[in-house]
DNA sequence: TTTGCATTGTTAAAAGTATAACAACGAAAA
DNA sequence: TTTTCGTTGTTATACTTTTAACAATGCAAA
């Protein structure tokens, strides 16, 4: 019975809670120790108040006069999103997009570790990129499971972005990330989070021509 | 009183809309003319109701036997969504994500014009990537000034992520797409949408957790 | 013709999410 | 001491978004 708490916890609370995490550990290497919740806010460019009720969703209080302790914070988020032992991250693809994400992503987050790269080209498999390695496609299967990989960020292009995640899910994936344009079907036990770059160009192309008349 | 609809479209289904198009154009070119709302949701990985919902908004209607038809539908989404003449949009900074971009959108989307990228890398500037010319940051205003660029995307690297933006925003760009992990102020007036890679990654991790936990 | 069926369009209900309102608190100022 | 102030934590309300329900339609099969 050693089961998390009962109260779930909204879908977009847990996104903001990596937001607001991130905010913090930004925040934090100023020497700033404490925030308020309106400081936090401003950032996120949302009300207080919602960071205040988060924060209470998640039980974590703060003082009165001082605000929020920042590494409290901090390490309660991750008490809640992260898993304890991590989690494995391979990318498949290492076109301009995959370098950017390895480039970006390694080494940022503590308890997510990319330790795999795959390609087709030759000139790159058996490289390592930013200190991960880069396999042939066909090893799919052998370095998943090796390196017990459960997640998997989808970089390839279109053509090949559902044969390569299918090999993905076979190995043994259970998340995926998808950055292709290319809807994807996973079957039950995996989880998907889709992308594409062109809803956010189009919303705010949408946007500047509704206040810009 | 030639305005648009009274009724609003909400926010989120002006997204949806964008992505229903580009389901659409994609299914498109395998000959398919008709689709019914299931198959829109299926791709979409949402309801058929909520399908049905949103075209009901932007008013509509498809035929009983055969479902919408694919070319009146994506007529009638960049009606709403697009601007009549398109907009011009200028990538800043030329690394991994600012080229994977490009490559990505360039000629992808008619109504949106990418026209010009600027970078400080000397090897870079005055180079052109897929056809759009490359120029320094010193030339940001005059560019943006003459090519008339509304829309500017942001992929500089983190230290330079504020400096870039307010440049833009003096420039004239009336649309911000933030693609660094800083996160931005714009005045009003300024349309900012900010994405960053770790939320996603970091939600896909927090479900992978929660379903094989 | 009549019945059955899969679909659309739309209203009504439910669920999810954000905002408002305010008591409680506790330090600092009066 | 008492008052003022800015903050948190939380409940109640409002708003947004999704889902359910179902009438209407019109083709196809009986």
């Amino acid at each position: 019975m050693n089961k998390e708490k009962i109260i779930q916890i909204p879908h977009i609370t847990i996104e903001r809670l990596s937001q607001y995490r991130r905010a913090l550990l930004l925040v934090g290497t100023k020497g700033k120790t404490h925030i308020f919740s309106h400081e936090i806010a401003e950032i996120q460019h949302i009300t207080a108040v919602q960071v205040r009720r988060d924060l209470m969703l998640i039980g974590y209080s703060g003082n009165l006069r001082k605000g929020y302790k920042i590494q409290d914070l901090v390490d309660l988020i991750g008490q809640i999103i992260d898993s304890p032992s991590g989690q494995k991250v391979a990318v498949f693809g290492m076109g301009n997009l995959g370098m950017a994400l390895m480039h970006y992503l390694s080494g940022r987050r503590e308890n997510l570790y990319i330790v795999a790269a795959f390609d087709v080209d030759m000139n790159k498999v058996n490289q390592s990129f930013e200190g991960v390695p880069c396999y042939a496609m066909e090893r799919v299967k052998e370095i998943v499971a090796r390196e017990n990989i459960t997640i998997g960020i989808i970089t390839v292009p279109a053509e090949d972005a559902k044969a390569v995640k299918n090999l993905a899910i076979e190995a043994g994936v259970k998340g995926i990330l998808n950055y292709t344009p290319i809807p994807m079907e996973v079957p039950e036990g995996v989880f998907l989070e889709e992308y594409d770059m062109i809803t956010s160009l189009e919303k705010v192309a949408f946007y500047v021509k509704e206040m810009n008349g």
